[in-house]
DNA sequence: AAATATAGTTAGCCACCGCTAACCTTGATA
DNA sequence: TATCAAGGTTAGCGGTGGCTAACTATATTT
């Protein structure tokens, strides 16, 4: 079963945090997203059992390696969609805010043809 | 209280709608959105409720002054959306397609800015 | 007139995805 | 040792927004 927006949100906060931090936990995403520890209990339950991440006894999250290949996947569009965004005038937070949204909803062609695009500058 | 993407999309499907036939009705919403009449229904009744469109006693719909300036919106949104995508190499089908999920989540600061953005071709 | 087709509604199911309240563990601290 | 804070889970609520089944009302057709 493929991710939704809400759990392509969750895999992607994970990846972030764990290229800042050492150890992710529920509660730093919790912190991170601004959402009750509940909710992300239950998403965190979700993308483990979709076996993107593994959860050790101890609380601590890590990427498997489907999960790692998802998530930079889902990152790459974020920080491409930015670029597109930035290039044709938007301000830098705001982009990058847009993005996010873009990321999860973007068709792979569109996506493709605008990676491409910026390739070539 | 403005309505949410499913609302939008319905705003949309109903003025375009309007444009290629004389009369537009809930079956006809149903089948161009291949959604179940009753999801249209109370689609269509939640716009009704909220003054977007009108009804009449045959189950005609027309919109309301506000429904088409807001119809007029997020249809400006998908057109200019859709431009811009295609400007950036993708093709017209997968343009619009793309365009019409992006229209509902793009912050306004965004689209304005691409908007101008085509102006200036 | 009876049967059928068309359009719409009502009732209710289900998945998604936020939330709060309340509870359980575990480990630090007074 | 007793208390308390931190992190996590369970149970359940509420809104959105699809769906099917089944009903009603109206119009058409046999």
């Amino acid at each position: 079963m493929s991710l939704k927006p809400s759990g392509e949100m969750y895999l992607e906060t994970i990846y972030v945090l764990c290229q800042k931090k050492s150890v992710v936990r529920s509660i730093d995403i919790a912190e991170y997203m601004n959402y009750s520890k509940p909710s992300v209990s239950r998403a965190v339950g979700n993308l483990k059992r979709e076996n993107y991440i593994s959860v050790d006894k101890d609380g601590y999250i890590t990427l498997t390696d489907d999960g790692l290949a998802l998530a930079q996947k889902i990152y790459e569009r974020h920080t491409i969609l930015s670029k597109v965004l930035m290039m044709l005038g938007i301000d830098e937070d705001t982009a990058s805010e847009d993005a996010c949204k873009i990321e999860h909803v973007i068709s792979e062609k569109s996506f493709e043809t605008l990676k491409k695009y910026m390739e070539d500058k």
